[in-house]
DNA sequence: AATGAATGAGGTTTCATTCAT
DNA sequence: CATGAATGAAACCTCATTCAT
């Protein structure tokens, strides 16, 4: 076993590590300079390779973004995971507080490459194509992944059942209103990007007057 | 008087016609390809004009895009103008349903041109130069324009002061909360564009969260 | 004649003015921002008129160039064309001193123009077109227009005929050095553009070095 | 040690060919259909490059342009730097008369490229700009490059020590002089740009008028 | 005679991508 | 696997010239 292949190993292990470092690139220099300023030569120089280099794990720039979005968005839909499990647990306004301020904070992260894939249609439309033949992949039973918008409702709706959310709230519209605030706030004018969290005062604010059970 | 200058004004008319039709191909070529995609050849071509023109009217592409934010901002301030004035008639609801309504649908029309600014850094600095000479050149006592969301803030203020609000609502954040709701939903991802409206449900549901006295 | 085709007769004045004012603009700009820069924009502006103005009375713009040239060069060829007629008059060292001080001071005008026939050689052709014509034009008997180094050379053969400067000087090959030293100088890297004036020190050593005769 | 690094000096090696036919193309363009008229397209044209790489070697043309005038300088400077060691040899007109000779030959091919910085004052301030950087990088202790004005001279004074040039010569203005005298010959209209040599009788009286020890 | 908006060819520069090393 | 030179299409912008007023 040992020396087994080493060289493979070695180069598969480098090559690894020069797409994590291609996708923060990706990610720093979006945020930095802006979307349509994000050129193939700036990534590759916050990544530290050569621009060719690229081309040697991803075949174009529009792949390479998706990659960096998609890995982006792990940790956002994690942070959201555990949300229904909680139903009953602690409090409603805790749980709910904790679950979009770290919302919050990750989303704040993925902020300007969420916005190119808005700027850009042809992004967008790639994107799209990629969700569809994922989905079909994995039959057709796959067809809802978890997503941020269905798991805060299914957790609206197990609050309810216990009697703790107010039992004429329409989850569905609640869980887009509040994720929506939530992403208009990153976007708001003013916001201070440095902060990365969210105004408590606001984040309570809107926890409290979508959820409020009619005890006030 | 008639007929006084008329060479200059006709001269005038004809440049005016131009940069409106320049302002309007913006905010359609940037609706439809995205920001990225919006070059001056194809804005051109929308506009029916020569590439060429576009220098004659604005010093570069920058400036023309900053017209155009500011062009399809103007309807979009008109809309909540009114708003304060409205105190105590009619409904709180009613009266922010009807502002909601139309400032989401003005909105629709300049979101693309909104990301732009939130996507490129550049113009953002830009806008924020212009801003600040405005301001300047206005005198020290115009500091604040008026802006959608203390116009917002100043209307709740009123109907507390009328009692048809909950005194301990806290207006800032519930007006910056609402807005960014809005502003939000129009980004989120499943929102037919074509469709200039909200979901009147959500809206319903925004309206109710947040200003609901507590009679419930 | 009081009130004669008042609008004819000022109409051609006004037009006379336009071109002076053009004329003098090219001079300006060409010495200002470099023959590369001087498009006819600026050049309409420094005249204060419109750019389509230009057009009324210059077919384009080299001919617009050609005749700023000849304009400028009018009163360089005056200042020696005089020269000839002072042999035997004054002292040589004199009569060359002035003659070439008036010309280094006239041409230091002109350089920036001078230096556009040289960059750009579809000048320089259609500079040759017009002579040849403006030659052909006046008669075969008329093919040498007076130029400098044809005056200088006579001034000094005239003088070598009074005695006065060494018998064994080819005034040829003189005069053009002389009158190159001239350009050169006007050109050298370190020449104040400000002071239109040549170095005494150097415009004596220029004449004393060329023509004196050998009593040294 | 051969071969220790052979990529990277092949890379090298091509990069440097590529920078040497660029140099020479903006050599050649410019000569050929001047300045104004020496667009990145004709120069990549003429160097057997696409355009694109003009700006993977240089920032922008003018550098390039820079860039190409310093290395034509490069042999003029290497022409005149032997002459101050010659002083007491040979004699002083066959001396003067073979460097001037080399000077001249070469001067006339970089006489397009001084034009063409006399012409255009933003090149001329970005060179400066540049020389500027270079003697301050190199210490203050370096402060004058050596310049063929000063070489000249230098080589004058010398031979004045040697008695074989009059005493009274201004050593300084008269290296200024011939210098200026052989520039302006280069430029001088009906010079045959073709025959890249200067008149030998011109040439003769330059050396002869400005050097002659009184014995005539 | 004069204006200035409009034109479109062409200029410099950028950029995603390919290829030799 | 990695490099970086090379490519060429296309971006933004300029400019001499024309044309309606």
């Amino acid at each position: 076993m040992p020396g087994a292949t080493p060289t493979a190993r070695a180069a598969t292990r480098r090559g690894e590590a020069t797409r994590d470092r291609l996708l923060r690139a990706v990610r720093d220099v979006v945020a930095d300079v802006g979307y349509p300023h994000a050129t193939t030569r700036a990534i590759a120089e916050a990544a530290g390779v050569a621009e060719g280099t690229i081309y040697r794990h991803y075949p174009d720039k529009a792949t390479l973004f998706l990659a960096a979005v998609a890995d982006a968005n792990r940790p956002v839909l994690a942070a959201m995971a555990d949300l229904p499990g909680r139903a009953g647990t602690g409090t409603v306004a805790g749980n709910l507080t904790e679950a979009l301020g770290q919302l919050a904070q990750l989303r704040q992260q993925m902020v300007p490459l969420e916005l190119a894939m808005l700027t850009d249609p042809d992004l967008a439309a790639q994107r799209a194509r990629l969700h569809a033949e994922a989905s079909a992949g994995a039959g057709p039973s796959a067809a809802g992944l978890p997503d941020p918008p269905g798991l805060l409702a299914d957790y609206l709706a197990a609050e309810q059942a216990h009697g703790r959310v107010r039992a004429d709230l329409a989850v569905g519209p609640a869980a887009v209103t509040i994720l929506a605030a939530l992403l208009g706030l990153a976007l708001a004018p003013g916001t201070d990007p440095s902060s990365a969290t969210v105004d408590p005062g606001v984040l309570a604010h809107l926890v409290d007057g979508n959820i409020r059970s009619c005890g006030c």
